[in-house]
DNA sequence: TCACCAAGTTGCAAAACGCAACCAAAACAG
DNA sequence: CTGTTTTGGTTGCGTTTTGCAACTTGGTGA
């Protein structure tokens, strides 16, 4: 990016990562199966500069692992790590609002089943600790702990938070 | 974006909207319930032009509504659509994310809680339609009714299906 | 030996970004 | 009723990031 962000917030923080064209196309080729440079490249369309460089950024982050698969030749796997892996609600969040919004009713370019049922799955929605489904009215953001005076003023200028505290 | 993408694919097509730095700021400021642009600027520091831009294509595109609360003045309040607050599951889904991965345990700047309750709401995880909740593994992603063959062969070339077809 | 492949690197033009300055319409202050 | 603010922009311009093609390096296979 040209400047990250330096708000003290969980979307910034994801957009320091993910807030450019390619890198959620990169992981979505991981979870798809791809390994190799070639097949990122081909599959997504980046151009190979770019792809070297989101790679290496993935990799230092920690969400994918370089390994040299080379006992013969120029060969690496670029596999997601545990890291990586945990993006997979995010990545199914994603899925099902494109499918929702973007395409008509069943014109879905990919549907997410359940391997064993075939089944597509449940839409993903929030719930609370009880399992109740939530709408955004349901919720409120509150200052945790590691907010700092800027994010606190951030979130209580627009959500007078009433006596909220966090409590785990 | 300098070239949008165009494959038919979900997530392509969520980044050609949001696979930008700002776009997702914007909406986190429409959730805390942020409506005008001198506050969507100074709430994420982007540049008033960008955010000119950014405000205009959300609004093309039905996410925000821009209403003209100037009887007395130049006053505009933009609100997220019905579309635009479907993006929660996402929004959600990432919040969590950050929160368990780039922050440490303890350390998440904004927690998102039960209005009614003041508890933290359940980690979403994609689960069955029978509410299982399920790993990677147990996920096949698998062409839907509208996948040409270019996101055919993109799909089989790494899972292969074997013999998965879409049922509703 | 010669072609080929994987995984990059390099150079360069075009696009997007970031910042500050400017602008217009309406309200508000004195 | 004149000068100053406020809101919501637009314009210009230098810096960064993209996108694309060409080149490179190490190894393989025929």
């Amino acid at each position: 990016m040209a400047k990250p962000h330096t708000q003290t917030c969980p979307i910034a923080g994801f957009l320091n990562t993910f807030g450019d064209a390619w890198t959620l196309l990169i992981i979505r080729e991981a979870f798809y199966g791809a390994t190799r440079f070639s097949e990122f490249q081909r599959n997504t369309g980046i151009a190979r500069n770019l792809l070297t460089d989101r790679l290496t950024s993935l990799v230092d982050q920690g969400l994918l692992e370089r390994e040299d698969i080379g006992e013969h030749g120029t060969r690496y796997a670029y596999q997601l790590t545990e890291k990586g892996r945990s993006l997979v609600p995010v990545f199914v969040a994603m899925v099902q609002w494109s499918n929702e919004n973007i395409y008509s009713e069943a014109d879905a370019p990919v549907h997410l089943i359940e391997r064993k049922t075939k089944k597509p799955l449940k839409p993903m929605r929030p719930v609370s600790t009880r399992g109740q489904e939530l709408v955004w009215g349901d919720i409120v953001a509150i200052p945790g702990p590691g907010a700092n005076r800027a994010a606190i003023a951030r979130i209580d200028a627009s959500q007078p938070a009433d006596n909220l505290s966090w409590t785990s």
